[in-house]
DNA sequence: CATAATTTAATTGTAAACAATTATTGTAAC
DNA sequence: GTTACAATAATTGTTTACAATTAAATTATG
């Protein structure tokens, strides 16, 4: 085998990794201007999001739907809740919870989010078929990483 | 519209970005066991792959490679020149510029590094064809975002 | 009940990532 | 040739991310 062939499988270009590492940064550097207006990184926007619908949860189970831990959230979490946006207290029926609840001015900034995603669409040249595609091929590899 | 219809855009379940941003943050954290063997981070193992080929190269060639600033790279290739696997020298003919260079050590390496992308492979479950349709979406996400 | 095991969040330490700024070198304009 | 502009890397400050550990509360086991 020649050199080059022995070594083809460490090229950048023959990663399925390096895109999807890259494409994600990079589209999390797209949404900075839009979350700026909300005072808001994007880590924190994904968690405010479970929270506009679900109005309360708590650090173990943001970190599931989010995949992060509680070394990411803990002061995350503090942040926001500086901004005004969640309170955070104990669980009185089991004080090792720390509950999230929104407040009322995290509700009203959702009103205010609403336009993000459509401008964010716009920088991402995908129709729909192809966003679903992607969007099933990506929890599937989601689901095989957990197993 | 009712109250859950107007807010449906901003659902978790609805954005295109999250398992993007998931899924790459869990492959990387799938590849430390193998790369921790190799004493590289995800970002200096990317950073090898591309020396790995060209042996040589520079801070802003490198930033265009992997979507990476000055202020990401220059402590990275910093330690990657205290671990002695490569160099760092300016250019003569533009002192602006810092050459980096692989060294004997940084190619011993590379022989390391040969089973990395099976062992990966293994574990994300994607056939042949649907890792190529991949690949070409997320080029092309990551094209779209470039203009 | 008392001790062990488990669960949960917080803390600590390291690395990544990027915006904004700075310092230095090189190039262009006059 | 000097001054303005551009290019390049480094620095600074903030946030993210995670592994490993710690602290506290709860549950299970003897």
């Amino acid at each position: 085998m020649s050199e080059s062939q022995k070594y083809d499988c460490l090229k950048l270009e023959n990663q399925i990794c390096f895109p999807l590492y890259a494409c994600a940064k990079e589209i999390v550097r797209k949404y900075k201007p839009f979350l700026d207006k909300l005072d808001l990184t994007y880590t924190q926007y994904i968690t405010m999001l479970i929270l506009w619908e679900k109005k309360q949860s708590n650090v173990k189970e943001l970190g599931k739907n989010l995949y992060l831990d509680s070394g990411t959230l803990t002061p995350l979490l503090k942040k926001l809740e500086s901004k005004g946006y969640i309170s955070r207290q104990r669980s009185e029926r089991d004080e090792r919870n720390l509950i999230v609840t929104i407040t009322d001015d995290g509700m009203k900034l959702r009103e205010r989010a609403l336009d993000v995603p459509s401008k964010m669409g716009k920088c991402v040249r995908l129709d729909k078929e192809q966003a679903e595609l992607l969007y099933k091929m990506l929890y599937q590899v989601l689901d095989s990483l957990d197993s």
